[in-house]
DNA sequence: CAAGAGATCATCT
DNA sequence: GATGATCTCTTGA
């Protein structure tokens, strides 16, 4: 288990978007249904990410200065950055480059690598969605602000020993963020090519 | 298939 | 007091 150190994350935001692609999200969790004491292991393939860079990107949190919601995305990368939104959703996102510059890739969709036949898994829920996935891990606020780069809280990223072609990774406009102004058009959501986990609203590049 | 509304509340102004 | 890094359902062409 090749789990990605808090160097990879401390690298330009839209690398790090791009290069999540084909990783894999692990979540450990306590399952009592199978007896006391047991846990459960899920994997899934990160197939869809959002890149979210800097004070200047008016798409982002971080763009109206720091406050107590967005502080961790001013804090050193590999932290967890999770936020509530829309009144029910909780938001995955990972904060990358250097300390006191705000960044964070989202998120957005991936692939259980459970069969779906198996009950009871997580494969059982929809993740083709930056929600969908967060309820699917359950992941909620309580992980804000814990480092993705130790297995220690039950979700970490493992890295891939294969190389993903570059000709696999399509860009295209952000989801949701028609407020931003010229940072709207920004090509900043990444998605692999061939996903049939992607989120719904993949095509608009 | 596309467009619109409703859900629902923490966070920000 | 307004809004949103979403999702699901309904309506209508």
């Amino acid at each position: 288990m090749n789990i990605l150190p808090q160097a990879f994350y401390n690298r330009p935001t839209l690398q790090v978007a791009q290069d999540l692609l084909g990783c894999f999200l692990v979540r450990k969790y306590p399952f009592p249904y199978e007896g006391e004491g047991r846990v459960r292991l899920e994997k899934f393939k990160i197939v869809e990410t959002e890149a979210y860079n800097g004070p200047n990107d008016r798409a982002s949190h971080a763009s109206r200065g720091r406050t107590k919601r967005n502080e961790v995305m001013f804090g050193s990368s590999g932290i967890i950055y999770v936020y509530f939104t829309y009144g029910m959703h909780y938001m995955l996102n990972i904060v990358t480059g250097p300390k006191d510059f705000p960044a964070a890739v989202l998120i957005r969709a991936v692939e259980p690598m459970k069969s779906p036949l198996d009950k009871g898994g997580l494969g059982d829920f929809q993740s083709n969605g930056p929600a969908k996935l967060t309820k699917a891990l359950r992941i909620d606020k309580s992980f804000n602000g814990l480092p993705i780069y130790i297995k220690k809280h039950g979700l970490w990223i493992e890295g891939r020993d294969w190389k993903l072609p570059k000709s696999q990774i399509v860009k295209a406009k952000r989801i949701g963020v028609d407020y931003a102004g010229i940072y709207k058009d920004k090509l900043w959501r990444f998605y692999i090519k061939a996903s049939k986990f992607v989120s719904k609203k993949n095509r608009a590049i």
